[in-house]
DNA sequence: CGTTGAGTTGACCATCGTCAACAGGAGTGG
DNA sequence: CCACTCCTGTTGACGATGGTCAACTCAACG
């Protein structure tokens, strides 16, 4: 397994650093559109952080003062109803950036799953590159695109689908978007708990449980501590996308 | 009731028309970035077009030959599933923009619910534009923006919400892009079927006629004749927001 | 005047949510 | 080191919401 996937070796690993030429997620990132000057000059505006498990970045309707650009670990990005229910709009993994559409308040909140390294930006001195930089705004265009058609694949996913139809789905997206960082492998790390998968399907953490221990006695998945195997992949991708 | 979101009073006017500088529409879309001599050259590129209702404009994974701009009518936009099943994730309106993502190939499909008219472009024309004028492509990414923040509403809507809070919902929804271009009054007109309002909320037929029939008997709204009046405005929108 | 298609309504049933109990691991404090 | 709590996850019993199947109405259209 990738080092970029594995919650293990990632542990000891999640540190910041603003060295951009040899970040891991360069190529993955917004940043890959710049080249070495330009690269330098995104470098000065960059300051490396980190997070702990649990620590909020920011919450929906506050300022964004700041971007971020994940460089390691794993963060929930939610909103919340009036009620108290919370719907979990997405996962962001290394090589995401947050704050895409360079809007002047946070459309949703965020805080880390696990440690969380990222580069910070402030927003008007980023704002202010990609004037100068067009093909910085290009690539932000095409990023935000990314970002639509995920959503739209969330629409599919929840709307008139079964609970087993949508824990499949969530397994091979994530797996999907691990094999962006990393290789695409059987084995699927779970960072995040029942409850964030449940409120991210719309189901209930009891559902997520019973549809999970359900493919684990068909023998389509193993549960692992920290994540799930894949055993009957063929399987798996058929529910997916039914 | 504004022309704009009467079907009764469009259905005579839904004309094509490629008068950029006189359109009805010019100030709600992409092409508002442009000033009066961008807007000749845009004019130029710009074909008028017209579909019959039930007319498919184009088929997910198509080749993107042209992006639209919808000047009257109402579309539907969705993806199918293997098994037949089908999933709508937006409707659009006069003043909204397809093909935002300058993608080569279709990220779903679209077709006329009503009389469309739309000023259609080629995409490599398009694009080329974009790369002279950045604030268009600005533009571009702006609106590209409010449609990531759409579907993550989808998302919320669909997210473990009860048919009476998705149907309350949904006609909020739909008041609100219409008050984008016309008035924001208490009678929503529904171009579109029942099927369709179920595909995109991801319930049946069945479950979309009783809702409202309940919603109706609570004199929480009126079904009227090619739409729905908000009785109790109110209940409604504290159901949607929920 | 028959046909077709959209919408409504009813009866029944499956899926999933709710409530509750329990298991196991991590952390804490005596 | 053990006992305790806390938290996460699992499992079971039950019920409600919404899906399925079917019948019916009504308007549009030939």
């Amino acid at each position: 397994m990738d080092a970029l996937t594995n919650p293990r070796a990632m542990a000891g690993q999640c540190r910041a650093t603003t060295d951009c030429e040899h970040c891991r997620v360069r190529f993955l990132s917004v940043c890959a559109a710049l080249d070495r000057d330009e690269l330098a000059e995104l470098e000065a505006i960059a300051q490396s952080i980190h997070f702990d498990a649990k620590e909020t970045i920011f919450l929906e309707g506050e300022d964004a003062r700041a971007l971020y650009n994940v460089t390691c670990g794993t963060l929930r990005l939610y909103r919340l109803f009036d009620d108290g229910r919370r719907q979990i709009i997405g996962f962001a993994l290394p090589g995401d950036f947050l704050g895409l559409d360079l809007a002047s308040s946070h459309a949703f909140s965020a805080d880390a799953i696990d440690a969380v390294s990222a580069c910070r930006f402030s927003r008007t001195s980023f704002t202010a590159l990609t004037e100068r930089k067009p093909h910085l705004l290009r690539r932000l265009h095409s990023a935000t695109t990314r970002e639509l058609s995920a959503a739209q694949d969330q629409v599919m996913a929840l709307g008139r689908r079964s609970a087993e139809e949508k824990v499949a789905w969530f397994l091979i997206h994530l797996r999907e978007r691990y094999a962006r960082v990393g290789d695409r492998t059987t084995m699927i790390a779970l960072p995040m708990s029942r409850l964030d998968i449940a409120d991210f399907l719309g189901l209930t953490i009891e559902t997520v449980s019973r549809t999970l221990t359900r493919l684990a006695r068909d023998e389509s998945i193993a549960i692992d501590p920290g994540g799930i195997r894949l055993v009957d992949v063929r399987r798996i991708e058929q529910l997916a996308a039914a």
